[in-house]
DNA sequence: TATATTTGTATCGCTTACGATATAATTAAG
DNA sequence: CTTAATTATATCGTAAGCGATACAAATATA
């Protein structure tokens, strides 16, 4: 039963690549507090603040049940304020405090960092960039699929 | 800053998608009463059988301190025993018990029912096998990288 | 041989991650 | 206008995943 080889696997190597990556990721997070999926959660509200849990978790591809706590240690470390909305009192809106906004210059340098660290010698830049096409392209696909099942 | 960018990030594809496609799993893995760690190991054990704790954290490229509560979950399932080595009293070995043994002819199906489900129209089983040994290329790198880092 | 170092596993604490479920607010249907 | 269905969060329980640490067994060194 060669299709059940671990070196067989298509999905296996997603899943270590990204447990990989998330350690080269750790030194520098370490230096600023916050973790990985904490960082995510930085890099939308830095590109638009001011959204609901719902919309960070449709974002980031998480459940809310793993948000909403996510967003409360968040607001533990005074990155973010988490406010109930006034329209729709269902809503919780998501609002990055001075602390919060403050950290994105010094989290500036962390992409071109990690393309230093991350970036094998064998593999080039553009074979990188055109494996994350081929993923975003799939990922797209699971994504529809998953909310076609609900 | 436009590095900051969740749309940017090479990481957040890899990310997302292993969570994707372990979601995928899921339902396959439900009818056996495993989770995908648990299958992994599997995997491990039904090509190699008797092996230690750290052979399967390195093989799975998991810490130990991952798998030994992993494996005492599978202990506690039926499906492997834990004995400590004659030879080297600090290794523990593993095997699978009949149960975890019958599990193989249970799960052959799954490598070919996920293709089905995870292989994406637009993206030909021969992108996703290209994507793999793009992603192995990449591990190797970052195992590489992360041992020396010890 | 005695001591120091390394190795293999395990424990603890904390943070995801998610299924199942609950609850209140909103919207749709009758 | 009620009642039913939907939506947005949150809670609970369980399983990873990992850093820090502990400890005994094995190996290396003095």
């Amino acid at each position: 039963m060669d299709q059940l080889k671990l070196d067989n696997q298509i999905c296996f190597p997603v899943y270590a690549a990204s447990r990989l990556i998330i350690r080269e990721y750790q030194p520098h997070l370490d230096k600023l507090g916050i973790t990985y999926p904490q960082y995510l959660v930085l890099l939308v509200l830095w590109e638009e603040d001011g959204i609901s849990v719902n919309d960070i978790a449709h974002k980031l591809i998480l459940n809310t049940n793993t948000v909403t706590p996510l967003l409360k240690r968040m607001e533990t470390l005074g990155l973010v304020s988490r406010i109930r909305s006034e329209e729709d009192e269902r809503r919780v809106i998501l609002t990055l405090t001075a602390k919060g906004s403050a950290m994105k210059s010094e989290a500036a340098h962390i992409p071109f960092s990690l393309m230093a660290d991350i970036s094998p010698d064998a593999l080039k830049m553009e074979e990188l960039v055109a494996m994350k096409i081929k993923l975003e392209e799939w990922i797209g696909f699971l994504k529809k699929k998953s909310e076609k099942e609900l």
